[in-house]
DNA sequence: CAACTCAAACTGGTCAACCAATTTCGTAAA
DNA sequence: TTTACGAAATTGGTTGACCAGTTTGAGTTG
């Protein structure tokens, strides 16, 4: 988010036309609306439209061509993005399992005292965040990024990090991730921080591999559970773990 | 890239600008000139200077805001982007090489026989564009996007592609890219590809890891090789791997 | 002298008109 | 009938003018 709340013009009409995109069934290159259409459907200049244009192609919905028009991007681009608006955090999670926890295991390795001081000084603010019944999301998110700086992998779990928020922004997942932070949950959290921590101090790679595991695990549950979905769907995600786990 | 190798002229404009900014000691927070100063400097119209400025804020590098001007992002967003270009591809392939080992491993036990088909085609398609001298960068990604995707991992690992791709289009490393899809290196490559679709065909797990492992070893050696840094500030990616290899 | 006011001078936001590349389609030539 | 041509229509590309918030600072007031 840009500092201020508040979304810019185009911004808005790039995500209307997305959504649009994706609920009125364009497939990979098929053409879309023209500049000019856009303007005169929605009563707005073709400069905004244009601006929102230039959006959806950055984000690689659209794949403009002077004098001809413009195109639902072909290719992996938009077929990625097309999944990543239909399927629900679960994936997300899936991939963190896998990603967070190989590098819990390569952390117990490259980790620092420094950084372990600096792990249970975001722990301790946990902890009191919670006691006080404040918001910790940040806390939280803290001490995972620390653990991927101890690999020098942070940029790659901080855009995870980046997608995950996203999903929050959408309406559908926005209501689950407000109850996920429940302060119960968040206390069973703590104990799994805690054990990661316990294992990188022994620099114990298994042990630490496999509580990153079992944290996130828990939360993939916890998830599960609050969005109640007996929806035969999400069978795939429901997966026993063969790589990461003993 | 959108079929076209074109760029459209906001993106040249948008890259010179990006371009002033890491160059020119731009800190974040700093006031980055208006839209008319640089539209008359470089004699176009604001317009355009707008489009790139639209462009430079998606891809957070500015923060406009009306009425006041426009400023170097501050917060997260700019210092993970400056580290970004500050870092090289090798922080990038480490974690390709944990993420997507895991992945092939975990592939082993959901591939489906219409998947196999598919990876082998695949191969025979850079097989074929080799022997014909033909550029292959698309089959080559292909290959291990399919593989990602038998395990519904494919946002991710198409997120660390785009991070790839981006840092391509960086003058530093631009060339470096070039050389290493000269055909000797991609035609080595492709065996380690076929070892990899062999251990994935029968199923074997660990085969499987220890292969897409390997095969991202020889990619980062060679690019190692041909950066030819004697620089020891790449020491810290030259590490053992502990966490995927045997 | 300090604090307030408010208008002028900035800023980005929006618009409608014109330019240039591409596509389309009727017409004429083979 | 088929092909080749080219003008007209359609597309995105570019521009300058005007609109709407924000900042600034001279002037006023206490």
């Amino acid at each position: 988010m840009t500092s201020d709340g508040s979304k810019r013009r185009y911004q808005e009409i790039a995500e209307s036309l997305a959504r649009r995109i994706a609920e009125e069934g364009y497939r990979p290159g098929d053409k879309f609306p023209t500049e000019r259409q856009i303007s005169l459907e929605m009563g707005i200049s073709r400069s905004l439209v244009r601006e929102a244009f230039i959006m959806l192609e950055i984000e690689g919905y659209l794949d403009v061509r002077k004098g001809s028009g413009s195109y639902v991007a072909a290719g992996e681009k938009i077929s990625l993005n097309i999944q990543k608006s239909d399927f629900g955090p679960f994936e997300l999670l899936q991939a963190r399992q896998l990603l967070e926890s190989s590098i819990a295991g390569f952390a117990a390795s490259t980790i620092t005292k420094s950084d372990i001081i600096k792990l249970r000084e975001t722990l301790e603010l946990e902890r009191r965040a919670i006691e006080n019944g404040e918001e910790d999301y940040f806390a939280d998110r803290q001490f995972h990024l620390r653990i991927a700086e101890a690999t020098q992998n942070s940029v790659l779990v901080d855009h995870v990090e980046e997608l995950w928020k996203k999903r929050e922004n959408s309406p559908m997942w926005a209501r689950l991730h407000d109850r996920i932070f429940d302060l119960s949950y968040r206390t069973s959290w703590l104990d799994d921080h805690a054990a990661i921590l316990e294992a990188l101090r022994h620099r114990n790679a298994e042990q630490a591999r496999l509580a990153m595991w079992q944290h996130l695990e828990n939360v993939r549950l916890t998830l599960l559970e609050l969005s109640d979905v007996g929806d035969p769907e999400f069978d795939g995600y429901l997966y026993t773990p063969t790589v990461a786990s003993p």
